[in-house]
This record gives C-alpha cells, sequence and structure tokens, in this order.
DNA sequence: TCTGGGGTCCTAGGACCC
DNA sequence: TCTGGGGTCCTAGGACCC
C-alpha cells in the first residue's frame, strides 16, 4: 500500500462545548450533562438562570460528558449520576439536547468538508479524513517536508473554530490506528503528528487501552499476563497471543501492536440495524405491570417505525432486548418472511420474541430493535405504473 | 443509590442444502 | 448406509465504541 496521511478528528468534550456556547457563564466551572427534561435550567427570583446540582439528581442516568474542570474531580462519561454526585454534589447538571449537538455536528462536519472531502463519520462527534492526497498537493508549498500536512490540519482546525466556535483535536498518522491514538495525545485543542519512526517513543509506552478495539475485558486478560502497554504487547510472539486470544483478535493485537493498519477511509456505508430502548425509573413486573409494559413495548415501537418511515426502510427481521434486574440482558430475534416497516407490525414480532422469555425476574430495560434493512417497498406501491390488486370479498365471490 | 442509548462486529452452534 | 466438506441463513450472546 502507497504510505497515506490519515487524520483522526475529535471534538473536544464535545456536547459539554456545545452548552458552554448557550450557557457562557458556565465556562470555567464543572458541568457534566446527563439530565432530563426537568433539570433544564430556571430563571430564578432575581432573573439569573438556576442551574440543577448533582445533588439534585435521582434516578438511573449517567453522565454522557464532563467538561474538563469536572474531571478534575473523577467525574467522567459512563459514570451513574448518582455516584457522580459523592464525588462533586455541586457539579452543575444539565439535560441532553440531541437536537443541538446533531445541529452542532453537521456544522463542524461540513467546515471540515469544504477543506478535505474524504471523510468517515465515526458518530456524532468524531471523523476520519484522508489527508494523503492534499497533502502531497502541498508538500511542495512548505520548507519542511510535513510543514504543509500540519499546516492543512491546522487549516481544518480553525475553520472547525470559525465555523462552530469550537475547538478539536486532529492526530495526523500514516494510519487510522495510530491517528485516532495520537488525537488523545494533545487534548484539548491538539495537533499530533505521529511518523512511523515515533512509534517506540509515542506509542510503546502507552497502555493497551490506547488502542481502539482493546476494551476492559481484553486489557484484564493482557494485564493478568503481565501485558500492560503497547511495547510489551509487540514484544509478544504472534502465535502465542494467537493462542490466548484466538486467530482474529491475537493477530490483530500484533499489528496493531506493531501500528500496522490497512483499513480504508470509508465515505460512505449503509446501516446494519436501528433500535430504540428504555430504562425505567424503576424494575417493572411482567405480570403485576404488565399495562405498562405493554404500552412501552408499542412506544418503542411506534418510534422504530417512525426512524423506518424517516429513512425510507422496512426490516426483515425484528428483535427485543430485556435486562433484568441484576443486569442480565437477554436478546430474541425473529425473522420474518416478508419485510415489514408498520409499528403494528413490529409490535407483533416484538410480542412474538417476548413470549419465549422467561419473565419471572424483573426488568430494568426493554428495547426493539430492527434488522436485515432494505429500501422499504413503499415507493413502488405508490408508484401509478402499478396498479393497485383489487380487493376481492367473500360478497364478490357470489354476486360477481 | 451502581451501571444510558444508539450502534457495529465477531463467534459459535444448529438447520439446511449441495 | 456412512462419512465428509463447504456455504448460507438464523439465533444468542458478548465485546467494544461513541
Amino acid at each position: 500500500m502507497t504510505p497515506r496521511w490519515i487524520a483522526h478528528l475529535d471534538m473536544d468534550a464535545f456536547y459539554a462545548s456545545v452548552e458552554l456556547l448557550r450557557y457562557p457563564q458556565l465556562k470555567g466551572l464543572p458541568v457534566v450533562i446527563g439530565g432530563r427534561r426537568e433539570h433544564q435550567p430556571q430563571p430564578g427570583p432575581d432573573g439569573q438562570l438556576q442551574f440543577a446540582r448533582l445533588k439534585d439528581y435521582t434516578g438511573r442516568g449517567v453522565i454522557t460528558t464532563a467538561t474538563y474542570a469536572a474531571r478534575a474531580f473523577g467525574v467522567r462519561s459512563g459514570l451513574g449520576l448518582m455516584k457522580a454526585a459523592q464525588l462533586s454534589p455541586d457539579c452543575i447538571l444539565l439535560p441532553v439536547d440531541f437536537e443541538a449537538y446533531r445541529a452542532a455536528s453537521r456544522r463542524f462536519k461540513a467546515a471540515v468538508r469544504e477543506i478535505a472531502p474524504v471523510i468517515e463519520d465515526r458518530g456524532i462527534d468524531e471523523i476520519y479524513i484522508d489527508l494523503t492526497e492534499l497533502a502531497a498537493q502541498r508538500e511542495g508549498v512548505a520548507h519542511d517536508p510535513l510543514g504543509g500536512l500540519k499546516q492543512l490540519a491546522q487549516d481544518i482546525k480553525n475553520n472547525v473554530r470559525g465555523a462552530t466556535q469550537l475547538t478539536c483535536s486532529i492526530g495526523l498518522a500514516p494510519n487510522k490506528l495510530l491517528a485516532k491514538i495520537a488525537s488523545e495525545l494533545d487534548k484539548p485543542d491538539g495537533l499530533t503528528l505521529i511518523r512511523p519512526e515515533d512509534l517506540t517513543v509515542r506509542i510503546w509506552p502507552l497502555s493497551v487501552r490506547a488502542i481502539n478495539g482493546v476494551g476492559p475485558k481484553a486489557a484484564e486478560r493482557l494485564e493478568s499476563l503481565g501485558i500492560h502497554t503497547i511495547g510489551a504487547l509487540a514484544a509478544c510472539d504472534p502465535a502465542w497471543l494467537i493462542q490466548r486470544f484466538g486467530k482474529a483478535y491475537g493477530a490483530w493485537l500484533h499489528e496493531s501492536a506493531h501500528g500496522r493498519d490497512d483499513r480504508p477511509v470509508i465515505t460512505h456505508s449503509e446501516s446494519v440495524s436501528i433500535s430504540h430502548e428504555t430504562t425505567f425509573e424503576r424494575d417493572l413486573h411482567a405480570v403485576r405491570d404488565k399495562a405498562e409494559l405493554g404500552r412501552i413495548l408499542t412506544s418503542l415501537c411506534e418510534a422504530l417505525a417512525q426512524d423506518l418511515a424517516k429513512k425510507k426502510l422496512a426490516a426483515r427481521t425484528i428483535g427485543i432486548k430485556l435486562r433484568f434486574e441484576g443486569f442480565k440482558t437477554v436478546t430474541r430475534d425473529q425473522t420474518l418472511d416478508a419485510p415489514v416497516f408498520e409499528a403494528r407490525a413490529i409490535r407483533h414480532a416484538a410480542g412474538l420474541c417476548l413470549k419465549r422469555v422467561d419473565l419471572s425476574l424483573r426488568l430494568r430495560l426493554m428495547g426493539v430493535r430492527a434488522s436485515g434493512l432494505q429500501a422499504t417497498p413503499l415507493q413502488s406501491v405508490r408508484s401509478p405504473l402499478v396498479k393497485p390488486r383489487p380487493r376481492i370479498s367473500i360478497a364478490d365471490l357470489f354476486d360477481p
């Protein structure tokens, strides 16, 4: 493969930063995002906005994002809000506003695209960018051979900031794996370049957890084997890794530790599944709370049907997800003869799935998922070229 | 008072077909 | 009748990511 230059761009504390644009008086304060609508700031008697505090929160929510000031208290995303309140009771709490974040996301991506069009979406707040061609064009311009590349990344950062008033961190490297690691090295507002020859000094001292794809389980197993750093992982015999972690994952671990990754930047992909789920305020019992569970399942199916309609998709497989008290989670899938998209049909299939689960434990979460997605047949039904088949009633048979 | 919601990918076993 | 491969589809669970 010819040498490439890939950027990983990660927005800094994205949701929190978007909220700070709205409430600039909170700049520098510990703030977490994760509340419900009821935690919306309210005007107080003096006309000043009153903000909810972590200590006011009751419920099962978690932190989605924390400002850097809040992170200083040990508060981080994924942490339960009640747990976080113990660490920082006076930390300000704001409700999540996905519409605002999606709008900001569209703006920052458009700003990047103005400069570099080859972008892979990695969710609401990060992207990969293939800069290979643009970097080659700029190579001649700068004195330093990598100066043009760094200037390109700086131009992207400036354009994002101009369009959104938000900062981001960019990692530059020959592949996605290293670019992703690099973008974390100098947060916030960072710009980090990793060349192949920097691997041993910059990457090998890092924890294996810095590799995107090594999660808590794999890290724990590696650590139990005495492997803490990427350098230690790189020193392992690949056959030994394969023996312990399986053919695919073991080989991938070895390649990653050596900084090797040839995945392309994917500019377009079709969605595989769409789902909706909700965690209840209190655990619900299949018998005692049957009616409420039924209503929740129906509304999840309706939300799913709306999403399918918006994307003009139908699903051949409908599945449910249940999480019980004690956090045990089960799923059931049902593949249908024909794709469905209407709420009633989804609800029916979900009901069939539900019948196959032992419901003696109380439930804390219920979800519905659509997969086996395909373009909805709706257009052809509406098409004037296709005449609807006449409905024949029993009466017609006797009275043609 | 633990642990959200929306995703992707992988594995492994069984059914079924050639 | 037994043995055996390969391929695909389906299901369930789990790891991981944002």
